[in-house]
DNA sequence: ATATATCGTTAGCCGTGCTAACGATCTCCC
DNA sequence: GGGAGATCGTTAGCACGGCTAACGATATAT
């Protein structure tokens, strides 16, 4: 197609490019055993520190029944481990474990080797251009999620 | 900051951009009745014209059982017909009926609010920079389906 | 002390992905 | 012609992720 230059269909073919995207990768995180939901839950509790469950599900902007599942499963892979809170003992604190962090950089790599070694293959001038099409992305993203556009630095 | 200028860092930060992106869409898709997958299928049945299951299966790079259910899905919605083929009666050819045109335009009309109407605020440059992105999202997963790029199989 | 709010879990629904197995059909080749 | 095998779509059954509704436990406010 690229039939046009409207705002709607590179909307279209963003979001044709991010299901198509996320499909291949989904093979990916299957030969890990970890899927993409868990890999980014994951990966939030692994950099962002320890976190209880309902900024987690927050940041992974799902309903806490659906990241209760999540933290259960990664839980049951020894991955992450749920810690009371003594002061408030409604919360339950989600953190990595060292197994955790260990699945988290060997999801990423086997993820990597696919599509970074696919990002490899652009030449130099293509990545930067690369890099800044995923900032604008996450811009929009922002933007849908309510918050103003242009709001992040760089 | 833009932590890391690697491959790897932009792999990720792709991955999870297009996550993001996709959980924020679902939400515009949900309302229309139609899913991701099948807005997806019915787009290419609309656009790429009569198809059999299985070649839709593979357009859309899913096994037949689940387009099986996806077009089950769509059919019951009234947006698409089997037809069977009279010279190859295993076939089972997939059309788009006139609701399925009119849905179609209306999902993507849906989605266009939220997510062209944020690609809009965007200033002119950018969006020939996102544009450019996009394209190169497309070539990357292009470089994945066909060439596995590191693995030694197949 | 009682009412209200918050947190996480459970239960149950639906949709999407897979593999395995099956019936129907076509094709090839004797 | 007829059997062997390939191909196509479906069914069955599993796992997972998304949701809402409802519930128990706990904290907080009145």
């Amino acid at each position: 197609m690229t039939k046009g230059h409207e705002p709607e269909d590179l909307a279209d073919q963003l979001h044709s490019a991010a299901i198509h995207l996320l499909r291949q990768l989904r093979k990916e995180d299957d030969a890990s055993g970890l899927s993409a939901p868990r890999l980014s839950a994951l990966s939030v509790v692994v950099f962002g520190g320890p976190l209880t469950l309902g900024e987690l599900a927050r940041a992974e902007q799902v309903k806490p029944p659906t990241m209760t599942r999540i933290v259960t499963g990664l839980e049951k892979d020894g991955l992450v481990k749920r810690k009371g809170d003594p002061r408030d003992r409604r919360l339950t604190h989600i953190e990595a474990t060292p197994k955790g962090h260990k699945a988290m950089a060997a999801g990423r790599a086997r993820r990597v080797e696919k599509l970074a070694s696919a990002v490899r293959q652009l030449e130099r001038k293509e990545l930067a251009e690369l890099r800044r099409g995923v900032q604008l992305v996450r811009d929009v993203v922002a933007t849908m999620r309510g918050k103003p556009a242009g709001s992040s630095e760089e």
